[in-house]
DNA sequence: TTATGTGCAAAGCGTTTGCAGCTCC
DNA sequence: GGAGCTGCAAACGCTTTGCACATAA
């Protein structure tokens, strides 16, 4: 389960951080989003709504980050998005190339792989990537009957 | 067992790309390095040598990733660094965050991990990216003898 | 000879930073 | 009231591009 805007918030005053309207916004963008979303794709969302500086999203999505409540992903190239992290403990990515919809999945146990790396390597070992890349059923079939692709953009 | 130079060279004449001296350089250095290098690295290397101006770098590592000669590392951040790919088939890495080198492995069977995947959320995948980071064996003696923080932040 | 490749400088793009003014607590 | 936040614009660093000239084949 996801946390909640008001679970997130608490955890924001905990840390003694301030809860500005800016923030509230990026934090409601986030969590409701099944998709990652780079810091201009955030933007964009608030438009109206909350218009907000593109510096001050890439500083709240540090500190949301900082604090575990987002996370980064690396969609190719040299872009950076951010999802909303839903709390089910050590997980990884499957990332769809059309739309970005992200999918956790859980099912993969890398420790002993890496605790062979280690025996082999002798390499302090602190962290590892994983992510897979796709289209999910709803762009495969976009992608057979159009010309498209584009992605997200 | 790494490509030569010479089969290298072979593989851009078959694909109608010129040898100039600059793409000879860059080949040579990356069939040489055990290490992920950016294109300011290569350049610097081939400072004296053989002065190749960035952008030329550049074009001549897409060409090299276009022929899979060179692969994509991600060391973090939003840089992109380039390894010459060691023919050993899939393979993944493991980054030292210290000096950069580069272990390949190949232990690793995700096929299985990939079909439950697509079982379980009907995306057609059709990558996936695995990367561990860590320190190497020297690089863990240095940051314990000195006054070891930077990593952590 | 000529299609390709290179060097240079400028432009692009995403990200960070400095600073003045504003706002949450 | 004051520390902390935001917006703006400028700075930044890496990457790409346009163009004139050079060069491999």
């Amino acid at each position: 389960m996801a946390l909640t805007t008001r679970e997130t918030l608490k955890i924001l005053r905990r840390h003694d951080y301030k809860i500005t309207p800016q923030r509230r916004a990026v934090i409601e963008i986030m969590l409701r989003s099944k998709k990652h979303l780079s810091p201009a794709d955030i933007q964009k969302k608030l438009r109206g709504k909350q218009p907000i500086g593109l510096a001050t999203i890439y500083r709240i999505l540090n500190v949301l980050t900082k604090l575990g409540i987002t996370c980064e992903v690396h969609p190719g190239g040299n872009r950076r998005s951010y999802l909303a992290k839903r709390p089910s403990g050590h997980h990884h990515h499957l990332i769809c190339s059309g739309c970005g919809e992200v999918v956790d999945f859980t099912g993969c146990d890398l420790s002993e792989l890496e605790s062979q790396l280690v025996r082999e390597t002798n390499f302090a070992i602190d962290s590892h990537l994983l992510e897979f890349t796709g289209l999910c059923q709803n762009c495969q079939k976009e992608t057979t009957s159009l010309t498209d692709n584009a992605i997200l953009r």
